[in-house]
Parts: structure tokens; sequence; C-alpha cells
DNA sequence: AACATAAAAGGACAAATGTCCTAACAACAT
DNA sequence: ATGTTGTTAGGACATTTGTCCTTTTATGTT
């Protein structure tokens, strides 16, 4: 999940202070903000400063599915620039969220001009691409228990609280599925305990 | 499925007859020989020429998961050479293969100095996350069945025939499952049929 | 031809997951 | 305080998917 990618954030802020917020702006965005609209068209590309933003598809079948949280340091709108498409899914604000914006050109001019952005983009997008097919192939290969149990580790390490909705639609099952599985893992603990006593 | 990169291609075919095979080697395998191996350490980025090869991954329950397939023009295991690390997944030659192979030195010489190849990399990056993390977004939003009926129009429209376990791991469902979800798409056929005599 | 081996098909049952509903509860505006 | 809305919880049932097994059908080999 969110991990900090302090390269590019250190990057974009000297960016920033340079060319004086011609370029580059800061943007705010209150807890539960749309920031990105799937299948908008957006002029711009954002490096989350600090907060949280899910990532998820809305299905024609009025499922959502959550295929990324990104905090401090990632990158969104980037594969939207370089393909010049219409974004591809919604992004919106978990907690309130700072992110530097800057336009799909300068996008561009950046990773021509500048080798070391280019380098971070490169390997940012691998990364994700490895989170992501890593994910999907776990998620079929495992009952939804484990990617649960997964989940439940990552909240508590990175200190943060989901919905069920929002937890639901990570794992990519329904909320009842969901209680039933927390259900049983309560169950578990329980017995777990009273046995140790 | 697979798309052919033709740009890639031409561009990896100047340099094989540029630099007269110092670099880049042609390279072949034969059908279902396997090309990387999961967690192996590589030192080669390979661009298919012809032929197509599936990605997967072993999970440790001894599911597999194919994430991909990749025909003419595509590239394998730039992400390894990104990231510097051991293979992420299994890739292995599903027809008769041909493909240019050279150096992730090689590799990385080439992303800094042809501008061309660069932009191609990212844009496959970009490319391949999308479809990745669209394809995950929809195996869990709808019921295999669905992803079945897209599967089979794949395989039609490429004229490329997958065995019935290839086509289970692509669609992360068991062949069991398979099978049942073919009988009764075809029982579905044959109702229409009978149903317009 | 005879055999070995792998791929495909499907029965029977268990487990996991989805759908539809209703109820309880908290948050919040009027 | 009251109504409104959104979130959480869970019962009951249907559907989907997995697991285990056996049988049949191809495929290749000696």
């Amino acid at each position: 999940m969110q991990q900090t990618n302090n390269i590019i954030l250190s990057l974009i802020e000297k960016v920033y202070a340079n060319e004086s917020s011609k370029n580059v702006s800061l943007k705010k965005y209150l807890k539960g903000a749309d920031i990105l609209k799937q299948g908008q068209i957006t002029q711009h590309v954002l490096i989350v400063k600090n907060g949280l933003v899910k990532c998820f598809y809305s299905e024609e079948n009025c499922k959502e599915f959550i295929f990324d949280f990104l905090g401090s340091g990632e990158v969104v709108g980037e594969i939207e620039a370089i393909r010049h498409i219409k974004c591809l899914c919604n992004i919106q604000a978990v907690t309130d969220v700072e992110a530097y914006s800057f336009s799909t050109s300068c996008f561009h001019s950046l990773i021509e001009q500048n080798r070391e952005f280019r380098d971070v983009i490169l390997g940012e997008l691998a990364e994700r691409l490895i989170k992501t097919s890593q994910r999907a192939s776990f998620q079929k290969a495992y009952s939804a228990k484990y990617g649960l149990l997964k989940l439940l580790d990552i909240q508590k390490e990175g200190n943060l609280k989901l919905s069920k909705s929002d937890m639901a639609s990570y794992l990519g099952i329904d909320i009842r599925s969901l209680n039933r599985l927390l259900h049983a893992e309560q169950d578990k603990n329980v017995r777990l305990i009273s046995h140790t006593i």
C-alpha cells in the first residue's frame, strides 16, 4: 500500500521552489473529495505531498474495485499523460490531501530533460506493475480470507482505518462476505484466547 | 492479449543490424520451453520477434496465474532490469518463439541514449499497467462467466488456441469450473439454435 | 498394435461468495 | 428532539466455485 517515495517528492519540491510555482502548484483536497473522475479528460499530473488517495474503477455493473492506495511521494495521472488518454479510474481523497500539480506538458518536458525524474517515473511504473499483477495473482490463487489477513496487517502497519466498504472493494468481495470473514477471524481469536487461559 | 508493437520491433532490428549482433542476439525457443523462471537471476531483456509467450506466477499453494500473453514486439524482463530484481514470474513459450536478447546494461544504455526507445518502453509499461489493473478489476467485479466470454473472443480474434489448463489459469479459476462454464455456454447456444429452427 | 502418458470431461459433495432483506446504530442537519 | 441519511451487522437462501475422484479421449512411443 502507500509507500513513501522521498526521491520524487524532494525532486518536485525542488522544481516547485525554483520555478516559483509557475509550472507547479500545490493543491489541497478535503477528505472524500474527488480528485479525478474516471473517463474525464485531465491535463494534470499530481504528486501526493501528504495524505492518502484511493484509485478505483467503477465497473458498469456498479461495483467498485480499488486497485491501489497511494500516499506521500506517489504519482497520479502519469499513465494518462503518457498514453494521452482520459482518466482510467477515479481518484478520491481518503484523508485530507495536499498534492503538487503540474500540466501534462510540464510532465513530458520533465521526463525529457530531467534524467533523475525520468528514472524515478520508470521505476514507479515498474513497481506499480509488480504490485498490481502480484495482487491480482494472489487474489485469484487464495480465498478472500488470506487477502483479508494481508489487508488487516497493512492497515495495522500503516495505522490506517478503512471503511468496511473500502475494504470490500479492495478485496474485490461483497460487504456481506467481508463481515462473515471478520466474524470468523474474531471467533478464531476468541477460541485462541480461551485456549490459553 | 498479444498486440503487435511494430515500433519497438523495427527499432531493435535496426540495432541488431547495425551492431552486427555484438550486443543483440536472436534466440529461438521451442513450444513449451522455459524462457525465464520465477526467482531466477536474469541478465537479459527480450523482445519477442514472433510467437507467443505466457507470463505466469506460481503461487506457493501450487496454483498458477497467467497475467499476460505477450506477442510480437512485446518486451520481457524489462521490469526486472529496471528494478534490478530477480524474475518476478515464469515466462514460457506457448508457440515456437524467436526473440531478440540483449543484456540489461545494454537495455539501460538504450533507455539512456535512444529517446525513441525510452518512449516506447514508457508507453509499454503504462499500457501493461492499464491492461493488468483493468483485468484485475473486471475479474473481481464480474463472475467468471463474463471473463470466459471475453477470453473466447480474444482467442477467436487472435486465432489462438489455448489449453484448458491455460484458460483456467488466465481466468484464475479451476479447470472444473471452466468446464462447467463452457458447458453452460454450449447449452445456451444449442437452445438458441433450436429456437431459430 | 499395445502401452504409457497427458489432456479433457464430468459426478458428487463441500466450501465460499453473492443477493436480498431487515434491523440497529451513529452522525448530522433542521 | 426528531427526522434523515449512511454505515454496520447479520439471517436466509441461491449461486458459484473448489476439491476429490473416476472415466473417457487424445497423443505419442516403442
